[in-house]
DNA sequence: AAAATATGTGACCAAGTGGTTACAAACTTA
DNA sequence: TAAGTTTGTAACCACTTGGTCACATATTTT
C-alpha cells in the first residue's frame, strides 16, 4: 500500500470542506469526514488535532469574503463606493456557499470548538464594516440590511420563499440590492 | 402511583418547550424530552405521536407573534402606523424566545418532522408582512431590515457583539429600531 | 541489512440516538 | 369481586457519536 501524508491530508481536509458546504455544520463529524475522506479517523486526530484542528486550519486558509476583501483595498470615498461595495459582498455572499454555511454555524453554537474559525471570519467581516461606520446615521440600517441579505441567504437553502418573496429568482435578489442601493442614496439625499 | 395522563401530558409538553427555549433546535429529542419531564419515553409516542406530533401541537398552540398579530388587526394605513407596527414586531421578537428558535431552527433543515410547524408559523408572518406590502419600493427594504433583525436576535444568543454593535445593550437595538423608522420615513417623503 | 520512524487500519470503548417491546400497576367497567 | 382497559416503566434493539488503542505495513535512517 501506498502511503502519502500529505495526499491524505489534502482528502481530509476537501472532504470537511465539501460536507460543510453540501450538508452544512450539522454534518460535520469525525465519522463523516473520515467515512468521506475514505481514510481512518485516527489520522484526523493525528495530523489535524480533531475537528476543532480542521477549523483552524479552514479560518487560516479560508476563502470566504475572498472579492470583498479585493474592494476593501480600494478607497472608499463616495457614495457610489459604498453602493459597488455592498452590491460585491452580496454577491459574493450568495456565491460562496463556505463563507454561508460559516455564518448560519455562528447561529447554532460557540465553543472552544468554533472559537478560532469564528473570532478569524468576524475579524474579516470587521474590516468590511469599518468602511459604513463612518456615517453612524447610515451605520445601522446598512447593517440592518446585509443582516437581512444574510437571512435571506442562509434561509434559501431550505425554503423557495418567503412570504411572497421568491426566494429561487435572480429577480428578487435584484429587488434586494435596488433596496440597499436606494436605502443609501435617501440617507445620503 | 398516582396515574394522571392529563397531568403527563402538560408534563411533556412543558419539558420540550422549555428545552428548545433554553437549549434551542438542536436539544429538543425524545430521549431528552423524556428525561427531562421524568417520564418513559413510550408516553411521547403514545399521546403525541412523536417529536413530529409535538410540534403540530405547539404549531396549533403556540403563541409566537402574539403581539404583532393583535396589532395586525387594526386598520394600517398610515405611515405611522407601519412604524408602530414594526416596533411592536421587533420588540415581540427580542422578547419570545419561543418565537427565536422556531425561526432558528428554520435556518437548519425543513423535513417532514418540521413541516407543519413550520407551514403554520410561516403563514402568521405572512400575515404581518402582508401591511407593507402596499408599497412595493419600500417592502424589500422592510423585508431586509426585519430580517436583519432577526438575524442579529438570533446571532445575539451565542455572540456578544456583532462588529462594534453591542448586543447586549438595549441601546443598541434602539438605534435598529430608529433605523428602521428612518428609513421608513425616508421612504415616504 | 537492521533498526527506527512514519503512516495507516480496524477493533474497541462508553455514551447517546430514536424507536419498540414486554410487562406491571392502577383505574374502570362489568 | 373479577375482567378489561388505561397508564406507566424499564429493558432492549440496532445504530451512531467522539475518542483511543494495539497492531501492521511502508518508508527512512543508521
Amino acid at each position: 500500500m501506498k502511503k502519502d501524508r500529505a495526499a491524505t491530508e489534502d482528502k481530509i481536509y476537501e472532504s470537511f470542506l465539501s460536507l460543510l458546504e453540501e450538508k452544512g455544520p450539522q454534518a460535520v463529524g469525525i465519522n463523516a469526514i473520515a467515512k468521506k475522506a475514505g481514510v481512518s479517523k485516527e489520522l484526523i486526530y493525528r495530523y489535524f488535532g480533531g475537528l476543532q484542528g480542521l477549523l483552524l486550519q479552514l479560518a487560516k486558509k479560508g476563502d470566504f469574503f475572498k472579492s470583498m476583501l479585493a474592494l476593501h483595498d480600494k478607497d472608499l470615498a463616495t457614495v457610489e463606493d459604498l453602493k459597488e461595495f455592498a452590491k460585491a459582498g452580496t454577491q459574493e455572499l450568495r456565491e460562496n456557499k463556505l463563507t454561508q454555511e460559516i455564518l448560519r454555524w455562528q447561529l447554532l453554537e460557540n465553543n472552544e470548538v468554533t472559537r478560532d474559525l469564528f473570532k478569524y471570519s468576524n475579524k474579516e467581516i470587521g474590516k468590511m464594516f469599518a468602511i459604513s461606520d463612518k456615517d453612524s446615521s447610515l451605520n445601522h440600517a446598512f447593517q440592518l440590511m446585509i443582516g437581512g441579505y444574510v437571512y435571506f441567504t442562509l434561509l434559501s437553502k431550505f425554503n423557495k420563499k418567503f412570504i411572497t418573496t421568491d426566494l429561487t429568482s435572480k429577480e428578487s435578489w435584484d429587488n434586494f440590492d435596488k433596496a440597499i442601493e436606494k436605502t443609501i442614496d435617501l440617507f445620503n439625499k
